[in-house]
DNA sequence: TTAAATATTTTCGTATACAATATTTCTCAA
DNA sequence: TTGAGAAATATTGTATACGAAAATATTTAA
């Protein structure tokens, strides 16, 4: 599509950056450099230069001496990280509308009949990417570079916060958000599309249970019921 | 005020950072890993790890094998760049006005007055760089942190962009609209803030002239003048 | 057995060596 | 003098060596 030949890096950049996508990369997961040379067949230069760019674009954490590990953004950040996405993809939707070319319908329709297959067969992984996808791919229709770099990132970072705050037992489900967007954006219609948007973007942070976060780290969360029955009942022994 | 200690690698960063922001290091001009390994008494691994972030920025630009220059915008990228500054800076300033304490109000006239005070006293760099600084203040009052990192981003770019597109002759010369904006925010009048701000970045964008960049290195932008005599009137030898 | 203290191993951070690629300089003929 | 080609120089890209810091394992004392 964009003819532009891959590069190493991009390719191992891409490598990561997809894991992360698909939650096979988990935050707090540990990235040793010498085991990610081994995988990649490369030395630490080129490894360490990877690892700088996903921190930059805040999907691993770089702590000094310490190593690099997946992110775990906290429950403000994932609020700013929506807010942002709102502001931007409302904003941009009007400029999709205008100028959505019967390329971009047809690419973005593809994504989300590739999407619903993915949900359909169960393969949650796939489906997370996809969603995705259609959001970074409806940012480049409206052709403004920094914007769609910008949702690119808090795309990824929205994965990550779906791993850690996805309310648990939620089950994937298609739904006809994704497909009414397009159908909207490609009849261009801009106020319909921007109510559409706001919509699924709300309903995709509701989704979250921002203040009980199921990370396996955070052991007062994991045992905050325990917790609160030692607090009105101390236990019996003793 | 951040209270975090700032590392040798953001020192660096933010030194060369600055020198862009007050066009002491123009479009263009090439960045020579030795030369910075001497000037900053680091070795190539540290500086290159600073060019990896700038280029990340679009503040410089990485050329295999050829080295690093400081970036030359495109009219294009301009474009794009005033139209994600417009979409951000005015979706934000709701925000700020909701979230303004005395202190931010404080910031940032103080910020507007050191601006007025380097036009005045002819500091060309001080009032660009001061400017900018005002914009990103502005955007940190906020407190969304994605949209302010990418702000940061944009508001150097712009700087690349004045130097490369500002009309020439072009007079620095105060005017109130920074002032007003402040007055505006801090009496929480969003509707009243978001027009200033929207004419504000107007009248920014219209200061340049996107057609024609003052580059040294755009022959046929220097010698417009000699192409179009030629077109009309081959010359007289031959 | 537990806990502190020490020793060992692992992992990270920076500098540097060497190979690959550009750029410049030099030579020589037209 | 100008231009093409070749040699010399300079610059970038990657791997690796080595010191520093952290994590882990071991020992020792209570």
């Amino acid at each position: 599509m964009s003819g532009q030949a891959e590069t190493s890096d991009d390719w191992i950049y891409n490598q990561v950056f997809s894991a992360v996508l698909e939650q096979r990369l988990i935050p707090g997961a540990k990235l040793k450099e010498s085991e990610l040379c081994e995988v990649f067949g490369v030395s630490r230069t080129i490894i360490r230069r990877i690892l700088l760019r996903l921190s930059l674009d805040k999907m691993v954490e770089l702590r000094p001496n310490r190593g690099a590990v997946i992110a775990t953004p906290a429950a403000e950040d994932v609020r700013q990280i929506f807010a942002a996405r709102r502001l931007l993809e409302i904003g941009i939707i009007g400029d999709a509308c205008e100028f959505c070319t019967g390329e971009d319908t047809q690419s973005l329709m593809e994504i989300v009949a590739r999407e619903n297959a993915a949900i359909n067969s169960g393969d949650r992984s796939g489906a997370i990417r996809l969603a995705g996808e259609f959001h970074v791919r409806l940012a480049q229709v409206a052709r403004n570079r920094p914007i769609q770099d910008l949702l690119r990132q808090l795309v990824a970072q929205s994965s990550l916060a779906l791993a850690l705050y996805e309310a648990p037992g939620h089950l994937l489900c298609v739904d006809d958000d994704h497909i009414n967007i397009v159908n909207a954006v490609s009849a261009g219609a801009a106020e319909k599309s921007r109510d559409l948007m706001a919509h699924h973007l709300d309903k995709a942070e509701a989704e979250m249970k921002l203040d009980t976060p199921n990370s396996p780290d955070d052991l007062k969360a994991v045992f905050a019921d325990v917790i609160e029955a030692r607090q009105t009942e101390p236990r019996q022994g003793a």
